[in-house]
DNA sequence: CGACAAGTGGGTCGAATGTCCCACACGAGG
DNA sequence: CCTCGTGTGGGACATTCGACCCACTTGTCG
């Protein structure tokens, strides 16, 4: 009998579900789908977790939490904003192309979360604005350039833009095709950007978290 | 006992459907659910159709297929491509306000069809994407100007636009903000484009179906 | 060693699901 | 009148689901 402490298991079951999720669909993510996967007996489930909900909420929750990077170009100083847009996109669509599955649970638990716990949905994006912020202001900052409309529009504009995309390339899985509508995404975001005259240029300080 | 044809008994139980989802979501979807907001017996269901995902997969095609209108706006001469671009998201803005529990099931079939019948849902971002050609030639031939990307590629950046916008809006209910948005990505998409100088104007059969 | 809490296994419950069956009600066509 | 094909109703089926229960093992601590 392999005898594992509650919090170690709650871990494995959580993983094992967003594999379950990732793999075959939300929908399909049964309390014995999973318990399958991680190994376990339907009774250490209930004894991990109150309920198949509770075990979602906190899915999502966990998977929130990881979300962090991505987007975040590589800051290269002396580049255009057009060209870090566009490396940052990149960068995006090369996460997605070699974890396609998990953004599709994400996105499949999102959709989950609007019908059932529309606060958790909120938190999510909340978060992908943030993230957005912080590139943006970032790339602003390294490019010598600002933001002409206000930063949280621009920031909202960029999330769209890659929860579209995302949807795109998910459905198409074309790549080339994907790539040109980032390019395009890019160039656009960054017409709403301009150079800030030499010598005007603000302490970089704002540019921080 | 109503005696109803097959054909009529199908049209109401596809709509039946469509109502079922979109109040309840897809996965609440049973046949039960539907023959009884149908108001009909579940061997009517299955005398009608030969299974749920039969059903289900023509609700998809059928939903599909009305897809057709919005997002064009109504082409007012005489205005900046920034400014029919703006109102024909505003457009869709306002239809999505007014029918948000559709859209959303409209999401949710789309994501469903990615995980059982991806052919069906890339029918339905090609359908967006032709919808977004036809937009786009629109307000460039009646504001003067012409793209400086390909077509194509400007239609993929508008159809993710506003699948993100779409989802946004759905998360965070936020007219306001999602209008803001929606007037950034308006510009930004119109910043892909340049005045076609007066007198080299290409006659604008170009811009027809 | 003995008691007790923590963790485990297997079986089971009621509810819901998709599907199917069969006896019946009609209207049309002979 | 009878018959036959198209619908219709009310169950019934097996399967799956989430949840739970209880007897059990194992480590820990006195």
């Amino acid at each position: 009998m392999a005898r594992t402490p509650v919090d170690v298991r709650r871990r494995e079951l959580i993983a094992a579900a967003l594999r379950v999720v990732a793999s075959r669909g939300l929908h399909e993510a049964s309390t014995r789908a999973i318990v399958a996967e991680a190994d376990m007996s339907l009774a250490s489930f209930h004894y991990a977790f109150e309920s198949r909900d509770e075990l979602i909420d906190r899915l999502i929750i966990d998977v929130l939490a990881k979300e962090e990077k991505a987007v975040l170009p590589d800051a290269l100083e002396g580049r255009s904003l057009t060209e870090l847009l566009t490396d940052g996109l990149m960068g995006y669509l090369d996460h997605l192309r070699a974890e396609p599955t998990r953004e599709q649970a994400m996105l499949e638990l999102t959709q989950h979360a609007l019908r059932t716990r529309r606060p958790l949905a909120q938190d999510q994006y909340a978060q992908y604005l943030r993230i957005a912020r912080e590139s943006l202001t970032l790339a602003a900052a390294h490019s010598g350039s600002r933001w002409t409309a206000p930063l949280e529009t621009v920031a909202q504009l960029l999330v769209a833009l890659t929860d579209g995309l995302t949807l795109n390339w998910l459905v198409n899985r074309d790549d080339e095709a994907s790539r040109e509508a980032a390019r395009a995404a890019a160039q656009a975001v960054a017409s709403l950007a301009q150079p800030v005259p030499a010598g005007t240029a603000r302490h970089s300080a704002e540019a921080a978290a």
